[in-house]
DNA sequence: CTCATATTGTAGCCGAGGCTACATTTTGAC
DNA sequence: GTCAAAATGTAGCCTCGGCTACAATATGAG
């Protein structure tokens, strides 16, 4: 008797209703990468809004606001210097580059329509806005022109 | 001349249009941990989907559906054992315990959910299956029920 | 039954993103 | 100007989720 196994050997797999392997590992493969950049995106988001705010942005208050250590905040500010997004300088506070500024402009536009789509949807503000903190690292451009023309359309 | 730094040990802050630290913290919080039970839903939905279509769910298609190394597909299956989501014997093949099952069912409702809400909103199958990828991890169950509303709503 | 091959498992490396503990610098009060 | 306290930075450790290279096991062909 041949097993199931001996079938996948021979290329006699069922094939059900499951993707094509390369299109469904492209997709994970893409969810891994912008994983990579989600938190990019919220450190320069918040740095924005704190230099906007308070007018500097510094090491103690990322930590508070993002709810993890200072030392946390200082290594993934270093991460952000290497990857040309802000620009800090020891006890100085930190900055965004220009390229950092432009992320950081995307980042807000991109938040805003995700918000406004959830409450469009019937979801609370509170869960909108929690939500949504999530949920924005993962809509594709394609998808934020529908979610655009979507609160277009309806008023 | 006292400087921003200086008003904000005093308490004088200006205060803008920030939420509460607490209340960004916990969600920035919420996120993360949302981080590290994504890869773990992923799994158990690809082990379910490849339960039922293929009779069995071996390290080898997992990783290649995934788009990683069988080495990463082994060691994350070794995390979910521990999380009690999976069951594996050497060479035997990967299963789903009680709480895998549920969890699996669960996270293919809601994929369901995401994808037809985004399909709704105007957002091509192909770009919907793709960022429902990524969005779902992140829907609350309260959005969650309001996305289910509003499909309902709208026949 | 033997054995080549595919699959599976293990070891060891890496970077990201967490943490605590400790060292250094700045700052404002005095 | 001194100095304690707050902020900042550094060191070292952890887990997760990647990888490659190599070892061990199953399996089907013959």
């Amino acid at each position: 008797m041949i097993g199931e196994r001996a079938k996948a050997v021979l290329g006699e797999k069922p094939m059900g209703k499951l993707p094509a392997e390369g299109t469904q590992a492209r997709r994970f493969g893409k969810t891994r990468s912008a994983q990579s950049t989600a938190l990019h995106e919220d450190y320069v988001e918040l740095i924005a809004d704190l230099l906007e705010g308070e007018g500097e942005a510094r090491p103690t208050d990322i930590a508070r606001r993002l709810g993890v250590s200072h030392a946390t905040a200082i290594k993934s500010i270093a991460r952000l210097k290497r990857a040309g997004l802000a620009t800090a300088r020891p006890y100085r506070g930190v900055f965004l580059t220009e390229k950092g500024r432009a992320l950081a402009e995307r980042v807000r536009l991109r938040h805003r329509l995700v918000v406004d789509v959830l409450r469009a949807l019937g979801v609370s503000s509170e869960a909108a806005e929690a939500d949504a903190e999530g949920i924005e690292h993962y809509v594709s451009e394609h998808t934020l022109k529908a979610f655009a023309q979507f609160l277009k359309s309806r008023g």
